[in-house]
DNA sequence: TTGACATATCGTAATGTTTCGATGTATACT
DNA sequence: AGTATACATCGAAACATTACGATATGTCAA
């Protein structure tokens, strides 16, 4: 969806709004809902300069194998990332091209 | 914060990683935290385009006046809106510059 | 002052999230 | 086979969020 498909769905004392689709928001806040943890905003802005293995991800978000793991399934659940295991690690990388569009919306405002 | 001024913070198997401070990642998580409802998101949507009191969002937003009042105080206690008392109405505003780049990021990603 | 409307708050039940230790599984090395 | 490493999953406690009805406050108009 493009900036210039808003719908003009609310219109109140006379006057028309242009506002995003319902369904839209739906999509957007469950995925703002999975990304609101600073650790899982780490993760992704650590893959987005790479593939890594879990233990790296790991130690650079300084956080304990363990709950890496979990905040990985969580993002893999939505299908925000992907992995592939090589020899015994398993490496991560970004799956939805929203993400870094995300990153770098914070980095603008934050 | 400029896009030039992320942090060399990680270090790791000899690369060097560009990574948002941890500290940054915590207040982003907090917001999105915050905006992370359909509800509250379309809220912010409909502010964009100027002040409305209490009962006006609610329809716009298809809830109760009653839950958007819980929505605008969260959202006002965060600092990201203010309101304002004329007679018997109460008006809200966008008080927050983040709010607006997270909409715009939105309506162009998702 | 009474009634009506607009907004705010409170209590609480239902639901979801986070964290942590413990346990399970997969791979490689000896 | 046995052991070590890396990762994944499970269960439960602690905590946070959401929704909803009930009740309270604030403003106006008759």
């Amino acid at each position: 969806m493009t900036e210039g498909d808003v719908l003009t769905e609310g219109l109140i004392m006379g006057r028309k709004l242009k506002l995003l689709p319902m369904e839209m928001l739906d999509g957007a806040a469950e995925c703002l809902k999975v990304m609101a943890h600073p650790v899982r905003l780490r993760i992704v802005n650590v893959l987005m300069q790479g593939e890594f293995a879990v233990h790296e991800i790991a130690e650079l978000c300084e956080t304990t194998p363990n709950q890496t793991c979990e905040h990985l399934r969580l993002l893999k659940g939505h299908g925000l990332l992907s992995s592939e295991r090589r020899g015994r690690l398993v490496y991560y990388k970004i799956e939805s091209p929203r993400l870094p569009g995300l990153i770098e919306c914070i980095s603008k405002n934050y």
